[in-house]
RNA sequence: GGCCCCAUCGUAUAGCGGCCUAGUACGCUGCCCUCUCACGGCGGUAACACCGGUUCGAAUCCGGUUGGGGUCACCA
């Protein structure tokens, strides 16, 4: 590649984010669009959302529309591209095809396009006459094709496909994560960017839309490194012919992969974000998680806000190797972040997750409980989903309360006396709050009884919440209320 | 198979020639705190894939080997 073009930087740049509407948003694509977004906002530059909607068959209006939920969900903003609109629309790739057919002309003009008539049959029989491996791949004989051999392929109702002329020498460029890479000549052949029916495939709109747009910078999954050599040989096409000027830098970024070593799947549940999002996840927890997938703020630290990312991070910093999607490291971060909440809005994101117990929104008896309990459950959290396990009890009537086998199992000969005891403790009880909850009850039960707190305190557990683990007792008891409370250790006297 | 990429504790990473008897976090684990579970605190476990070079000195630079991954479509 020629070293004349120049790429710009600092607030000039312009980096791009555009994903095929096809499916449930991946991890991986997400964290393409975090750094992305982060490099954008690091160097004051712009972020274009663009959409590769080329591909009928596959795209959906739904896929999309979860793309958007989800970067909105993150709080990932973009300045040019779908919804926002901006200079360089249609962000759409099905609504740009008269901006291709007139770049395809030009090229045609030129000579640097060229018709292409062999199938792929004809192309391996080829392969096969020439005694090369049948598989490997076009030979660019149609390169000089004269009009007379093209006019007889037309006659015979033949339509062409359109192949770029590439450049007859290595193709290298300066990957900003992983350093200069080569590609020898030879390494591919001439490849069609035009179909018959003229329509232009991805490997021609994705250079040329993003020349349009001014791209300074593509940063993009791994996937797609061997083919930035053939990219680079349709960029120079296009400065050629005025379209582009410069050459973007690229950067290629590593896998994100799952159990094993096999990249993380489609089909794996822990590759799709919502699913996370359902388990409990916060968009604060999860985009700091991805955004240790290949970078890192600094050596001692790896719980920080997106301010605090946007202000360090730079591409060049980016760790080449795959990193691993490892759910207990994620929970734990997002477990960080719950704690990070103010309680008012940790007690807000809980209400989601509850709604099998209180309504959304919440009634003022269950808003009331609610407020009183979340800071109990905060710092025992990791995912929101566990809410309903930890705070379900305090939504459910005395009557309809279960317990589990596993409390059952811990209730032992002292359970029906230490209830007895407490009932008879916490009858005559003045206050009903958590000190005087646990002063009443120590009195009866360590002192009273001689018995350890643990032992003590187990079966007012299982009576109280139906568990054998639950938020600290004394509060819970306080927030339940006296007539509950007492109704609860009723009950469980009952049965022992 | 051709081409390309990658290689530090189980995992994610720090390290960009001497600060490294390799740091941090998750995980696992011991102890403390403690009404359960957590949170928090203090410990422990565990890695530079291998072989050659370059250098006074290499986890760091170079070459090779091995291992992993990707890509070779008229999909994106």
């Amino acid at each position: 590649m020629s070293a004349s073009f120049t790429t710009a930087t600092g607030a000039d740049v312009r980096v791009r984010f555009c994903p095929s509407p096809t499916g449930t948003p991946h991890v991986g694509l997400i964290r393409t669009a975090l750094f992305n977004w982060a490099y954008a906002r690091h160097t004051g530059g712009k972020l274009i959302f663009r959409i590769e909607d080329t591909d009928a068959a596959r795209d959906s209006e739904e896929s999309y529309a979860q793309i958007i939920d989800a970067l909105r969900w993150l709080r990932l903003d973009w300045d040019e591209g779908v919804e926002v609109g901006g200079p360089n629309g249609p962000y759409r790739q099905s609504q740009r095809s008269d901006v291709y057919a007139g770049i395809i002309e030009q090229l045609k003009d030129r000579g640097l396009l060229y018709e292409s008539y062999v199938t792929g049959e004809e192309m391996e029989a080829r392969n096969v006459a020439n005694g090369r491996d049948p598989k490997q791949g076009y030979d660019n004989f149609e390169r000089e094709l004269t009009a007379e051999q093209r006019a007889a392929f037309k006659a015979e109702g033949r339509q062409p496909a359109l192949r770029l002329r590439v450049p007859d020498r290595d193709l290298s460029f300066d990957d900003l994560v992983r350093g200069p890479i080569t590609f020898p000549q030879g390494s591919f052949s001439d490849f069609v960017v035009v179909r018959p029916n003229g329509i232009p495939l991805y490997t021609f709109v994705n250079p040329v839309d993003d020349a349009l747009m001014g791209i300074t910078h593509v940063l993009r999954g791994e996937d797609i490194l061997s083919s930035t050599p053939r990219q680079i040989a349709l960029y120079e096409a296009l400065v050629e012919i005025g379209v582009a000027t410069f050459i973007p830098r690229f950067g290629h970024l590593p896998y994100v992969m799952g159990e094993g070593n096999k990249k993380l799947s489609k089909r794996d549940p822990e590759s799709n974000l919502f699913h996370h999002r359902a388990n409990g996840f916060i968009p604060e927890g999860l985009v700091n998680y991805l955004a240790l997938l290949g970078w890192s703020l600094t050596n001692d630290r790896d719980v920080f806000s997106l301010d605090e990312m946007v202000a360090a991070f730079d591409v060049v910093d980016v760790n080449p190797n795959p990193a691993r999607f490892d759910h207990k490291k994620a929970e734990s971060i997002n477990g960080d972040h719950i704690r990070l909440l103010e309680a008012d809005d940790f007690a807000t994101r809980l209400v989601p997750y509850l709604t099998d117990y209180i309504a959304d929104p919440p009634t003022p008896e269950q808003q009331e409980v609610l407020t009183a309990a979340a800071p109990l459950v905060q710092e025992r959290m990791q995912l929101l989903g566990e809410a309903p396990g930890m705070l379900g009890f305090l939504f459910t009537s005395d009557d309809e309360l279960q317990y589990d086998d596993d409390a059952l199992k811990t209730l032992g000969e002292t359970s029906g006396d230490v209830l007895r005891a407490s009932l008879a403790a916490l009858g005559g009880l003045g206050d009903w709050t958590r000190e005087s909850i646990e002063a009443a009850l120590r009195v009866a039960l360590i002192d009273g009884l001689g018995l350890k707190p643990r032992v003590a305190f187990g079966p007012l557990r299982v009576a109280v919440s139906g568990r054998r683990v639950s938020p600290p007792l004394f509060e819970s008891m306080e927030i339940l209320g006296r007539e509950s409370s007492i109704a609860r250790l009723e009950k469980l006297a009952a049965r022992s």
